[in-house]
DNA sequence: GACAAAACCGATAACCGATCGGTTTTCAGA
DNA sequence: TCTGAAAACCGATCGGTTATCGGTTTTGTC
């Protein structure tokens, strides 16, 4: 059922901050702020309400510190972008997913023709994976 | 090079007005307006910016008939999948797109398991077609 | 040349991300 | 315990985008 939420969409600051707390790991405003000042920015604030909105969407965990939160990711960068990718799926409502991904493999194939190779490792390793049963 | 153009997003009604046109191939204001009047909308108006804003985007065709324009899709549904899939890579910097690819895979597959057969057959196909060279 | 249809232009409302200032809370150290 | 600093919290603004609509101009056709 999982109801119509809206549809996941992150600004230019929040996915720099999430950029930089994939590599912290983990950290407060300070941390993440620092982290983006090279080259970025000022206010504290503003990463501040990055952080909160990407709090709000449930990207983020959080969890006080003495008196300031440290915020961790929920999802790496891939089940982001496996996230994300699903959803622009789910826009395109009659529209089954297979098709499209075979568009976005030509696309990719055609930038680089050894995705196809990786791309059919992998389906092996997770063909092997999920029980043979 | 390519210009870091903006990052190609759709609204709802942009969205629904591609998808009429994929279902009658062409169309004029008039046309798309009844088309989506199934319960939508009334001022055909609004389907106009709509399309304009596509035609902008460089989504659309068209071409003079008499007064009117005659739109049409410049991408079919897989290729604009394909595109947005893309792009929203794109977003993510340092990443590449296989381990992307295969998150997506397992969220696909945690759905559907046959979609691991599919996708292989796909591969098969692709690379048939691709000169086996 | 007149009429009707459509393009075109502009204005508005709603929403969202980014930005920032000011206030309140809360901890830690003197 | 009191005080000061750091951070959360609140609210306001700004810019950009979609959706919406009314009014004006263009343009074919009869």
């Amino acid at each position: 059922m999982t109801r119509p939420s809206p549809p996941l969409t992150l600004g230019d600051l929040e996915m720099e901050v999430l950029e930089q707390l994939w590599k912290l790991g983990s950290g407060d405003v300070r941390a993440v702020h620092a982290a983006l000042s090279k080259g970025r920015d000022n206010h504290s604030n503003t990463v501040q309400s990055a952080l909160e909105r990407l709090f709000r969407k449930g990207l983020l965990d959080r969890e006080k510190q003495s008196h300031a939160y440290i915020y961790s990711p929920r999802l790496n960068r891939e089940e982001l972008a496996a996230r994300l990718i699903d959803e622009t799926l789910q826009r395109m409502k009659g529209s089954e997913p297979l098709p499209m991904l075979a568009a976005f493999v030509d696309l990719a194939a055609g930038q680089d023709p050894a995705v196809l190779d990786e791309l059919e490792q992998l389906l092996k390793a997770r063909r092997a994976g999920r029980g043979v049963s």
